[in-house]
DNA sequence: GTGAAAGCGCTAACAT
DNA sequence: ATGTTAGCGCTTTCAC
């Protein structure tokens, strides 16, 4: 043991194999439980690799049998809420069934997409998780390419051979409308971020469809939409203030997402505009800064968590399956969080 | 080339060799730049990874290397804003060095911290980043035991044979007093989350010290403590009622963290209290949601993203070293950010 | 129930 | 400048 502690060499299977005079086969079996053990010679394997300190070693193993523990999951900006709630979704059931989570943070770049795709399937990936949609298209074919299964979240597949985790977002803009209506609001403003993704593209298109349906006025002036990229809580407070220099003023705001809620909030706060009195206001996301503002945001949940949950036990199938699988979609619906932004049409 | 496609096995250095005509080790060389390859060669081997869609497998050079170009990422909670910056800076500096950054959340819970340090290990994980001060005291002797370079960040060094990189916490807290004191605040109080970390010990301490020596009172009833461990929003508002709940009303508050500072806000704005006109407020951190609140907080900026960044450098250093290394501690200046929660004092 | 042996895909001496 | 060779630590037949 002194020895082994003074050449500072991790101890091996072979080692242990040694140590407990078995080959090293036996270890191997008794640490998978590949064959049975007789109980003596288990004893005997479990109290030398207690002796040495003996740590499986995962990058031998994954070379054996092909394979990698390791899951890949891009994200475009941790330190977003809505990623960083579902990347501890992901993270969660990855563990459960043994993965260790890799971090790719693109940070909206194409070029950096390209590179962490390359050294995801350099480590061996036998699976990815894509947690939003990404910017570079010819990323699908490389993925399609290698056969690498992946599971897409918070994204519609671009064609239908991609299996994702979805939030019903029409459903989504429905709740929070009738919501409103139901409130007794009638004017309905809708501030969006650019809608430069499906998800977004949906919100706003159901949100002047439901307005119609439910017979009320769609004006160009109420339906604020950004063009330019930028921090989305910029966007709400300039779409905020936009809004308000409009001649006629909704009594009830819906949002593409909580960050421009939030940043809508603030403009109106700033404006002496009070929410929920002058105005009422819903979010999109319930991130959790939904609830730490004041007033709370009520806001349209989805359940980021679980929606990473359920993209890993989805794209475990896919690995596990030998065949070609067939693509799995998978709706999950929203659901409407009331909090203090919202108060009946006076 | 069809072939290769029909079998569906990734192409193998050996595969390349064979295709370019030339032994494998010379591949291995003109990959990793070990020696110099002929023009000629170098063309063929260029052209044969071309065709054959080949990509090194780091696991099997992990393996002969005996290393790993994984780095073990440790935190207690990635939705925590201050975590997912942390993290960001982190895997940015990690990504540069080539190392794949593996994220563990542990969630605050110790036989998480131990399950998780067993799995970077086997992972063999030539070094760890430890983003917290882990709760179960053992891993500082298992880290010490298995020889494994870490760097703990935002977390003051058990004893002096570890590197670290802490802000200057009680640096933070004169600026945070004297700015109010220029203010012409003379009355301050203090909110703290449960101290049981030293950054939280050494703030709540340094507020004390420096209200005594710019002779100001301290008054029993204006530093409130939480004890039990809640959420930090949670706790703010809590402790904000109870604060207005006093018959003396200070007209500064600072707060042992930016969420403290954000529930008590919380608790001011709901009883009618304004901030900064009735009741200045300064947080601590300077996490993104500091910015996002109405008023947005003035407060104490821990640079995370910098602190992730030279964690991984100091680490980088210890893990090339092969003598035992001596411990590297980085003192960060904190930096006030001044917002629209303070005023002076009327 | 246990052991011997053959590699997984790669790097790094060492030769030529 | 290029090739030969010997493993890295493990899993997995296949014997016995």
């Amino acid at each position: 043991m002194s020895s082994n502690d003074r050449n500072r060499t991790k101890a091996t299977m072979r080692d242990v194999a040694r140590e407990a005079g078995v080959a090293q086969s036996t270890v191997s079996h008794y640490i998978n439980k590949t064959a049975t053990v007789a109980p003596g010679t288990k004893g005997k394997i479990r109290e030398a690799i207690r002796k040495m300190d003996y740590r499986p070693n995962m990058v031998a193993r994954n070379l054996k049998t092909r394979g990698s523990n390791i899951l890949p999951l891009f994200v475009p900006d941790i330190t977003n809420p809505f990623y960083s709630e579902l990347a501890k979704g992901v993270a969660d059931a990855a563990r459960k069934e043994g993965f260790d989570i890799v971090l790719y943070d693109t940070g909206y770049q194409r070029n950096r997409e390209d590179d962490y795709l390359e050294l995801a399937l350099r480590q061996q990936a036998g699976g990815v998780v894509i947690g939003y949609n990404l910017l570079n298209d010819r990323l699908w074919e490389r993925l399609e390419k290698t056969h690498t299964p992946s599971i897409l979240i918070d994204v519609y597949p671009p064609n239908n051979s991609w299996s994702s985790v979805v939030v019903d977002n029409e459903e989504g803009i429905r709740l929070a409308v009738d919501y409103l209506y139901s409130l007794g609001h009638r004017d309905i403003a809708y501030l969006s971020e650019p809608p430069y993704l499906l998800p977004l593209i949906k919100r706003l298109r159901e949100f002047i469809r439901i307005l119609k349906v439910r017979g009320l006025e769609v004006r160009r002036e109420w339906i604020l939409v950004e063009k330019e990229q930028m921090n989305r809580v910029k966007i709400g407070s300039s779409l905020g203030k936009k809004l308000l220099a409009s001649p006629l003023r909704p009594t009830a705001v819906v949002t593409s997402s909580d960050l421009v809620a939030i940043g809508a909030l603030n403009a109106f706060l700033s404006s002496g505009i009070m929410v929920p009195s002058d105005l009422s206001l819903v979010g999109f996301d319930d991130i959790i800064l939904a609830s730490y503002v004041y007033p709370s945001l009520t806001t349209i949940r989805q359940p980021k968590f679980d929606m990473g949950q359920r993209g890993v036990k989805i794209l475990m199938k896919l690995m596990s399956q030998v065949e070609e699988h067939s693509p799995m979609v998978e709706i999950i619906p929203p659901q409407l969080i009331e909090r203090q932004s919202c108060c009946a049409r006076r």
